[in-house]
DNA sequence: GCCCGCCCGTTTAGGTCATAAACAACCTTG
DNA sequence: CAAGGTTGTTTATGACCTAAACGGGCGGGC
């Protein structure tokens, strides 16, 4: 997909990046080549270090030439929100045709949605904030693609079509806002780019009981959280079939 | 903290302003002032139009006189996240102090939070994303006086340590998902001001499914949806306790 | 082989914005 | 009434987004 059969080094500015530059490689430029590159300035710099000149600097090229192939900064931004949300699609071990089951087919694309958001911890709050492409579902996780394949999952697994809709709801927010807690619990201080930020250090006196609990709250359990609250949410959704097709396997008592 | 009894209109600016400005009212600034005109002015005209400068004009002020009060952008933003948050307290139909017990304080503070998200659907998503005061706990939904007051309630109602954290952790993330998608599904569309925004109106072909379920996906059972899931949010919660000392009110078989 | 028009990146320029710093009007205090 | 502080204003700078004009090289038609 790099198109490795382009001439190459056209332009001089191009040119001017001898070999291991920092974006994609150079040579043409292209869509996909600047999203790819603007969610890896991200995931290297921070959202807050993205601006047009410096994410053309990255490509070895000026800032406005990104806009020949990209109406604004706006529209970037959806570009990487989409692009990073359909990583989805691209990895191997969510591979979501070859589901067994609906139980199965939700799981994968948890687990797929949350290895992407921990890949891009920078990238995903935006997946929060970006206002959505299609006025109603308004999908948290965007990628209509996505959605689209959950339903057909869903409804060819008996859901009602009502059902269906509703399952999409509970599990996109369940994923949208476990991983953003989780992307935002450890996601920040990674990268070399330590800016002077806004953190003036809170005071915590005033509030012991937060004090006391720091340990228990730092601590990393969130993939067995995740774990279990996805199983939770998975029973709950269950429910929701006539008794006759669901699968057997719900965390009955426990 | 509003000072009423200063004689008023002082500089010229503040004169300009007739009597029903669209601010505060006018008179001397101060910081609550302006948190409250921010949050007000973002309800309004969302937050991409808030600027200093505008948000000065809205005050009847040169943009620049906020600076005195506010250290700057990034500050104002989080303090608006802190008042709309902080409201939860104002409330009357909160008071989390006179709870019943573990079950009805849950049920009040998401309850609380609910409206809050709500009655500022432009705010909200700001609160989800903002970059958290403490580096551990990471609040998505911050304000430490909120996480303080549920952990001191939870470990009061017998919940360890490690119990009150967890409960903390999927309570916040069950809020901030549910919420999000909620506020983003039919928040935007008020305000007068209809700006020219970036909606190209995606093209829905290619997605049958998505087409059909549309009815299904933007129908509004955010309401209902919200308190089945709080229900079995709480009922997975109960189950941390040792079993003589749940409530008795959980959903056994439903 | 030569010329024309187009594709692509660059330059130039203007507008919005955050913010620092100097400044002026008014109120208080002595 | 004079000194000093408080509060908002003006002025200035630099970062950023983006529209528009620009120019060089490449490919197709002759």
């Amino acid at each position: 997909m790099a198109d490795p059969d382009t001439p190459q080094a056209r332009g001089k500015a191009a040119a001017a990046l001898p070999a291991g530059g920092p974006g994609s490689g150079r040579g043409g430029l292209d869509q996909r080549r600047i999203l790819g590159a603007a969610v890896r300035y991200i995931d290297e710099n921070g959202l807050r270090m993205l601006t047009m000149q410096r994410l053309g600097a990255y490509l070895g090229v000026e800032g406005m030439a990104l806009y020949r192939y990209v109406p604004g900064r706006e529209a970037l931004l959806d570009g990487v929100v989409e692009t990073v949300v359909d990583e989805l699609f691209g990895d191997p071990d969510v591979h979501l045709e070859a589901h067994a089951g609906w139980v199965d087919y939700l799981q994968r694309l948890a687990h797929g949605l949350r290895r992407i958001a921990l890949a891009h911890p920078e990238v995903f709050p935006l997946v929060a904030t970006r206002p959505p492409a299609a006025p109603w579902v308004r999908p948290p996780l965007r990628s209509l693609r996505w959605i689209e394949s959950l339903l057909e999952v869903m409804t060819e697994a008996g859901f009602s079509d009502e059902n269906a809709a509703a399952v999409y709801r509970a599990f996109s927010s369940f994923l949208l806002g476990h991983l953003l807690l989780e992307v935002s619990s450890h996601g920040v201080e990674t990268g070399p780019v330590e800016e002077p930020d806004v953190s003036p250090i809170e005071d915590l006196s005033g509030y012991p009981i937060l004090q006391r609990l720091e340990p228990h709250l730092s601590i990393d359990v969130a993939a067995q959280d995740f774990e279990e609250a996805l199983e939770a949410l998975l029973d709950r959704v269950a429910l929701l079939l006539p008794r006759r097709r669901r699968p057997p396997r719900l965390t009955e008592g426990k």
